[in-house]
DNA sequence: TGTCGGTTCCCGCTCAATGGTAATCCTCCT
DNA sequence: AGGAGGATTACCATTGAGCGGGAACCGACA
């Protein structure tokens, strides 16, 4: 589908060059776009010139093009995203406060892990999660809880893929990892020695939704020779299970099916 | 631009169905999309199914579409919008915890208010700001500190329009809107007795960025009985140069341009 | 003055996008 | 069961939007 000789449509193209922008790269001359995304100089030059009529970019004062502000306000306005995000930001404030570390709130999206929201601190050693930034699943320990509590299907397949081993303590082969995965169930929460980053360690706990099924992790990153790491979990389960809360109840505002009860939140199931 | 018979392009009916998509609307078939943005059925049905390749739409199991993960990625990953909420989220805290109502960040775009960050509370009275969500300048606390900290040949633009008279007191002649700025400008913030919803009523700063500019509004919304509103304005001042700070360093830590001292930043200028 | 990179303009080719019609698949309702 | 109404998929002839190479233009820098 594409009038294009790479045979790709408009709207991948569109994709491609929306995706050449970063936290690193947040602004770049058209000419560098078309470098970036491979594209033919006069084709980026068109769909750029037609990204920015709809304001999906915008062009600042020197000549660069940035992401425009109604690309972030369309994409935001209809997000199931907010909703989450809201319903945690209060809680995760709490933990921030409490934990004096650096506390993130991921998804699984695309078989990695995305974090949608993340409370830094001062006192914050090392720490790459970034807002709309992905980390691998089986490297962290957001990524961990989350496949821990998902589909035993979605398990399988994930599992079946052959794993990047990061540091020595990364586990690669199946069968480790789905004992951990089980440990990390009964548990009720995933600690991770820093895989990508060896100085800093994560711990993370799941957040439910109102039916159940696991919706997001949420994690802090403390010092890796901290001894009373553990100590933080039961701060983060209260937490998450507020954020349940807070998602039952905002569903149920809604005039949605009420929201079942959270007694059997923590249990284990698969 | 386009092959379509009226004469859109593929990007703006993208945008048309992207749009469709509201805190109201999150979800809905794709024939009712078709509806809502008016295109041809056959026409909705293959751009969506184009989107939904690129997982800036996502299907849910009962059929329905609603705005995808990915959509909300890209836009984020490379967007300014995040720095400044991340520079502002911790004084907008402070600010929320101490004035006990919801707190909200906006910006200026396209001649509206567009709300990029909202912390609400259970005590929040009435209060139609939402995040992603946009309110005319002209009658709100945060618009008003907007436009008076513009440039000049913005403000002249925009008062040239007609504007909408929503209650008794909202301001829409030019020449007592300009009065008005000029006061906003002297006393250093805006107070608008709720023009849209006649229950509360807005405070609003104006947030400097390390340039001078204006770069955002931060506001709090309080009962419109409250004797000493007033009183709300220190807190919310000290907080907006706390943001400016932020931003000034977060430039500076990039390896930027220095920042330039904030001195004269609540200084009137135009 | 000349060089170089970014940007805009021009233009003929062509196939992707279009959108009507019709068939199929649902889910309710009777 | 039957069938009405809506959502979704399949089919297909038509055509102009998208494509991209090339050249001209512009502005910065040496």
């Amino acid at each position: 589908m594409a009038n294009s000789a790479s045979g790709e449509s408009i709207i991948g193209r569109v994709v491609k060059i929306v995706s050449a922008f970063d936290d690193r790269h947040p602004a770049m001359s058209v000419a560098e776009l078309g470098r970036r995304t491979g594209l033919p100089v006069t084709t980026t030059y068109r769909l750029v010139n037609d990204l920015l009529l709809e304001r999906l970019l915008e062009r600042e004062p020197g000549g660069d093009i940035h992401i425009g502000t109604r690309m972030w306000e369309l994409a935001s306005r209809g997000s199931k995203m907010l909703g989450l995000r809201e319903a945690a930001l209060p809680f995760m404030e709490d933990v921030q406060a409490v934990v004096q570390h650096s506390t993130t709130l991921g998804i699984l999206d695309s078989d990695e892990v995305l974090y949608i929201e993340r409370l830094g601190s001062d006192r914050t050693i090392v720490d790459i999660t970034k807002i709309a930034g992905r980390l691998p699943v089986h490297a962290t320990s957001s990524g961990l809880v989350l496949l821990a509590h998902s589909p035993a299907a979605y398990q399988d397949a994930f599992l079946a893929r052959p794993l990047t081993k990061f540091t020595e303590t990364t586990l690669t082969e199946p069968a480790a990892l789905r004992r951990h995965l089980a440990e990390i169930r009964q548990r009720g929460f995933a600690a991770m020695p820093g895989v990508i980053v060896p100085e800093s360690s994560g711990i993370a706990v799941p957040v439910f939704g109102p039916d159940n099924t696991i919706r997001a992790a949420l994690s802090v990153v403390v010092p890796r020779n901290e001894e009373n790491a553990p100590a933080r979990v039961p701060v983060l389960m209260a937490a998450a299970r507020g954020i349940s809360r807070a998602l039952g109840l905002a569903r149920r505002a809604e005039g949605d099916a009420p929201a079942k009860p959270l007694k059997a939140l923590f249990a284990v199931h698969r």
